[in-house]
DNA sequence: AGACGTACCTGACCGC
DNA sequence: TGCGGTCAGGTACGTC
């Protein structure tokens, strides 16, 4: 379901209430998500403080005293959600954690999701992440650097702002919200962009996730925060799931199309 | 090396 | 009402 702004989003509802907590019991409803759980998840969380939590690209980071970080991707339908002791499980529960006075609960339907535990000083190492690009509302996210990783690629532009590799965090909605604000058609190869291209477009990505993050994240299909609560940013969609409807700028219809199997949203009158 | 297709899954929705 | 087909926010991997 997510990308950076939900994810952000959720961390951002997760901290009041587990930062400081101690894990009491980690219970496996069932361990099989795109990898297996470690074998021996429930003996590593126990008794385990949560001294801090953190994200990086999609992934949310649970810092436990004692040397270990347990690694959470939400893949396409997890949801991360808080809930009182006397909870009962639902379908598609895979981790219950206590702590105090709460629960956390993992539920993933379609099991995209990844749930990991590795050693903190280690982080950097692990497979999934020593690959990763740098934050897109870092600093060092700029025009220079995208211009230089992108004029070797032949690739369309809309599937080298979501290759992780270059930059993390931009997934399918943002990438076609990010291309319209900066008015960059999704069909140009991504060694066709000038620097000043790349310079509209860093601040088009910094913009949208910036205020998709303010907006509490978008909840489409069935996002929600761990708090409850839905975002709303999907009412401030320019043109993602608007196929056929008028571009708000120059009124003549979105148009929807498919680029690696992926629903692409643009306006062929204002992006160019 | 880079580009591209495929695979992993369930559920919601649409048209018949 | 029920059925089959299609689509969905992610990412790793194999193959060319």
């Amino acid at each position: 379901m997510p990308e950076l702004p939900e994810v952000e989003t959720v961390l951002q509802a997760l901290k009041p209430h587990v930062v400081g907590s101690t894990i009491a019991k980690a219970s496996v409803l069932f361990p099989v998500l795109r990898l297996p759980l470690p074998h021996n998840m429930t003996e590593l969380l126990a008794s385990k403080l949560i001294i801090n939590i953190k994200r990086r690209a999609k992934y949310i980071m649970f810092e436990l005293e004692g040397g270990l970080t347990l690694l959470v991707h939400l893949g396409m339908t997890g949801r991360l959600t808080v809930a009182n002791l006397d909870y009962l499980p639902v379908k598609h529960d895979h981790v219950i954690i206590s702590l105090n006075d709460k629960m956390l609960v993992y539920n993933d339907p379609r099991r995209f999701g990844l749930i990991d535990i590795i050693e903190t000083n280690k982080i950097h190492e692990h497979k999934l992440l020593c690959n990763l690009g740098p934050e897109p509302l870092e600093s060092e996210f700029t025009a220079e650097y995208l211009s230089e990783v992108l004029k070797n690629r032949q690739i369309f532009i809309k599937a080298a702002i979501m290759d992780g590799k270059l930059l993390v965090g931009v997934g399918n909605i943002y990438a076609s919200e990010a291309l319209f604000m900066a008015g960059i058609s999704p069909k140009r190869k991504a060694n066709t962009l000038h620097l000043q291209d790349c310079e509209k477009l860093v601040s088009s990505i910094k913009k949208v996730l910036h205020a998709a993050i303010n907006s509490g994240g978008s909840s489409i299909r069935d996002f929600v925060s761990t708090d409850g609560n839905k975002g709303h940013f999907q009412h401030h969609f320019a043109v993602y799931g608007k196929g056929g409807k008028e571009c708000q700028i120059c009124f003549k219809p979105i148009v929807k199309i498919y680029q690696s199997g992926r629903a692409t949203f643009f306006c062929p009158n204002c992006q160019l």
